[in-house]
DNA sequence: ACTTATAATATTGTCAGACCAATTTTGTTG
DNA sequence: CAACAAAATTGGTCTGACAATATTATAAGT
């Protein structure tokens, strides 16, 4: 598919990729050394450590000085990292990112309902509780917002939607707004997850989306006034 | 955030990404050379080296041999090498991956139409009466039905999902799926197509909705029958 | 026998210098 | 001016050395 261009380093690396699903390494297994892997590739250890290098900056493994070289868990951090770079460098279209997101948001909800199986509703409702209580007593409002959208993606039982969506969470959490919502606002929100889940209960996917939407709504007035002022 | 544990490499690695920012590096022009960086990092050209091939791997530069270094191209290509390790070593649920598919094509729909801006439907029918003529003809069927949803995701003018889409469909791309369909179902296929643009066309989301599901049912009975005979 | 402190060893991090391979630049020639 | 050749530049790989850190082995004390 690709052409890749042969180098040493580059054959390196993928015969120690190869290695690892060969031999069905394990997250947090210790790997191989530097030495081990110049006698077994027979190339030098400038090599191999550039290899190793390119393999810990993508996610595979990572190299603690004097330690050795363990497998690395399959978190995509690295994909973090990457979109970050992305992002402080060329920056995003805020408005897309919001779009994007509640695509995701909308998308989360037709699992949900369209999966047979009930859900955990109580728990649900006990962060939307935290939440409501953070709102009155000023605490960390934030903070089980999010707690309430996660759970809800992880109640699609579908870890790769799941992962996704806490990619694009996080580009999505680069973005600094500043959406200062008043307690009736504020309280507001915490009704509309209220109702979504009722709307959860019954099956009700329309609703659900129609009241997500809503949900949405604030910050796309926000970001089209900061839109029209500049 | 993130505790780094300080090694001249890393430091480089953030100096170098700091520098191509404050700069305004634009992708394709012309790096430093190594020899510029040692001399300016004050650092040596082993580490200088380890931190360019660590900017690689993650697609913020490019080294050519005997060339010199250049600023790479604001693709994700790099998040689709790590997606495929990760896929080619830990799997993936192919259930689930259609499902989150389904989900980005159904919210492709949505932002389509609720834009106001009318998109340029011609285009789209031309790729779906090459679909058309590939199934009488038996040409290359699966080019022209990617060309079509592709197609679709760019209309959203919305590039921030547009790349998400891109990479989850690459990702999807590893699944070795042998849909073999008769000529009657991919003429249904083609007819679904049309009706979806019909839908887009008087802005009946809830009908193109329904329509993509429709035409994602034979790969989840695929699935399914996968399923059941394991 | 068990813990603790210390020494020895193993492993990764950095450096310097050399030579090779590919590319670019320069110079020469027609 | 164009085409080719030579030279210089630049990245690719190797070797050997020493430093920094982590792990393991050893010895001492209870």
């Amino acid at each position: 598919m690709t052409i890749e261009k042969t180098s040493l380093v580059n054959i390196a690396t993928e015969r120690i990729k190869q290695y690892i699903q060969e031999n069905n390494i394990k997250p947090n297994d210790k790997f191989l050394t530097e030495k081990e892997l110049t006698d077994r590739l027979q190339v030098s250890r400038t090599v191999v450590r550039e290899a190793l290098i390119t393999l810990q900056s993508v996610g595979i493994l990572t190299i603690k000085t004097g330690g050795g070289i363990y497998i690395e868990n399959p978190n995509l951090n690295s994909i973090k990292t990457i979109l970050k770079h992305h992002y402080d460098t060329y920056g995003v279209k805020i408005k897309e990112l919001i779009e994007t997101r509640k695509i995701i948001e909308l998308g989360t909800l037709r699992l949900i309902i369209e999966k047979e199986k009930k859900i955990d509703l109580t728990y649900l409702r006990q962060i939307n509780k935290d939440y409501y209580n953070a709102i009155i007593n000023k605490g960390d409002i934030k903070k089980y917002d999010q707690a309430f959208h996660r759970q809800l993606m992880k109640e699609t039982a579908n870890d790769t939607f799941y992962t996704f969506g806490e990619i694009i969470k996080e580009y999505f959490s680069l973005v600094k707004i500043d959406l200062v919502q008043q307690e009736d606002e504020l309280l507001q929100s915490y009704q509309e997850h209220e109702t979504m889940l009722e709307a959860i209960e019954t099956n009700d996917l329309t609703t659900a989306q129609q009241i997500m939407t809503v949900h949405f709504e604030p910050i796309f007035t926000f970001i089209f006034q900061m839109e029209e002022t500049v």
